[in-house]
DNA sequence: TAGGCCATCTGGTCCT
DNA sequence: AGGACCAGATGGCCTA
């Protein structure tokens, strides 16, 4: 199949995709780039007729192009009006060159710094596996529901454990990650963290092991601890933001079927345990072991996966009609359970 | 095979 | 001048 060049209006690529030097760079540079690439940057290179743009301007009047088509853009080009352009020396050329290659690469740091950062909320949110990852804009999406749906549950305390927590949770989401979310809220603790959790810490109660798990993963990615921990001085926050903190926030209407949502959240979501609990391990953090809030849900969900017939890694839960795959942190579904039964602890109060 | 998603390159714009 | 950010374009990979 014939690969369409990439041709901005008013560019001149064509124009330099003949020039020897650059046949030159490609291939001296892509021996650099696939180092670092894993030769993404030089098959696309290779194989595609894209040729390597350095700006119109840069390489005017340097070459000239054997293609008929773009014969004409050199006429028309070597017509233009204008200051005249310098001319391009060999010199000129590299630096440009060299100035291209490291904003590219910076270009890949950045975006590698994004998607980290994305890969970051990815781990917090109420359904993470490594296996299924949720897209860009589906995290982004899901994001803005938790949200959504934790401040409800702090403002008008409903229930997590509701069909309109869901409803918050999967609105404008696809129908898959919907499927997904809604999965996990309707499971139990994957077996494979609880038997990690008692190879950990021996033979705990449910408390216990959360205790160890909350102590042993702390939240290396997140920019100040204790992001996630269940303490219960956060937790009786709840008591004083509800009505207070919230109020002060001005209504900030969205006009895009955007959930309605009143303003920063300034409690830690942390109350979730989301965050604390599915992160690497660190030593070097230490944090309060959370009190007992997690015993009703542990102690009510340890339910035996199917895996017959199913992709291998993956299990179709009890009480599930949703297909997952194994790595589906029991934190990544079960932020919405502990934060049920500690409000209704509060609440109960 | 079409469509979704992704990584990358690139040139333009703004800012320091 | 150079860096950060952005949006457009492209090809590769994967899946329904």
């Amino acid at each position: 199949m014939m690969t369409k060049p990439y041709r901005k209006p008013g560019d001149m690529t064509e124009l330099v995709s003949s020039l020897g030097w650059i046949e030159e760079d490609l291939s001296s540079q892509d021996g650099e780039q696939a180092t670092d690439m894993g030769d993404h940057y030089s098959l696309n290179r290779r194989n595609s007729h894209i040729p390597m743009d350095l700006g119109s301007e840069d390489l005017e009047g340097e070459e000239e192009e054997d293609d008929e088509e773009c014969g004409l853009d050199v006429e028309k080009a070597s017509k233009r009006r204008g200051p005249k352009k310098k001319k391009m020396t060999k010199a000129r050329i590299e630096r440009f060159r060299a100035r291209r290659v490291k904003a590219n690469a910076r270009e890949r740091t950045r975006m590698h710094g994004l998607n980290d950062a994305l890969d970051n909320l990815r781990r917090v949110m109420p359904c993470y596996s490594k296996t299924q990852k949720l897209s860009k804009i589906e995290t982004l999406r899901l994001a803005r529901n938790y949200i959504w749906a934790l401040s409800e549950v702090l403002e008008s305390g409903q229930s997590p454990e509701s069909n309109g927590f869901m409803e918050m949770l999967c609105k404008g989401l696809s129908q898959p990650t919907s499927n997904l979310v809604a999965g996990c809220l309707q499971l139990g603790p994957s077996p494979m963290l609880l038997s990690k959790l008692d190879e950990k810490s021996g033979p705990l109660d449910a408390v216990s092991a959360q205790q160890a798990h909350a102590l042993s993963f702390p939240s290396p990615g997140l920019p100040s601890p204790p992001y996630g921990s269940l303490e219960a001085s956060h937790l009786l926050h709840l008591k004083g933001y509800k009505g207070a903190t919230y109020e002060n926030h001005s209504p900030n209407e969205c006009n895009n079927g955007t959930p309605p949502y009143d303003g920063p959240l300034t409690p830690p979501l942390s109350i979730s345990g989301n965050f604390a609990l599915k992160q690497e391990p660190d030593s070097e953090r230490n944090y309060t072991p959370h009190p007992t809030h997690a015993t009703h849900y542990l102690s009510n969900h340890y339910p035996a996966p199917s895996m017959a017939g199913l992709p291998q890694g993956h299990a179709l839960f009890p009480g599930s009609r949703y297909e997952l795959p194994l790595d589906i942190t029991f934190e990544s579904f079960a932020a919405p359970h502990i934060v049920s039964s500690q409000m209704g602890t509060i609440y109960n109060e």
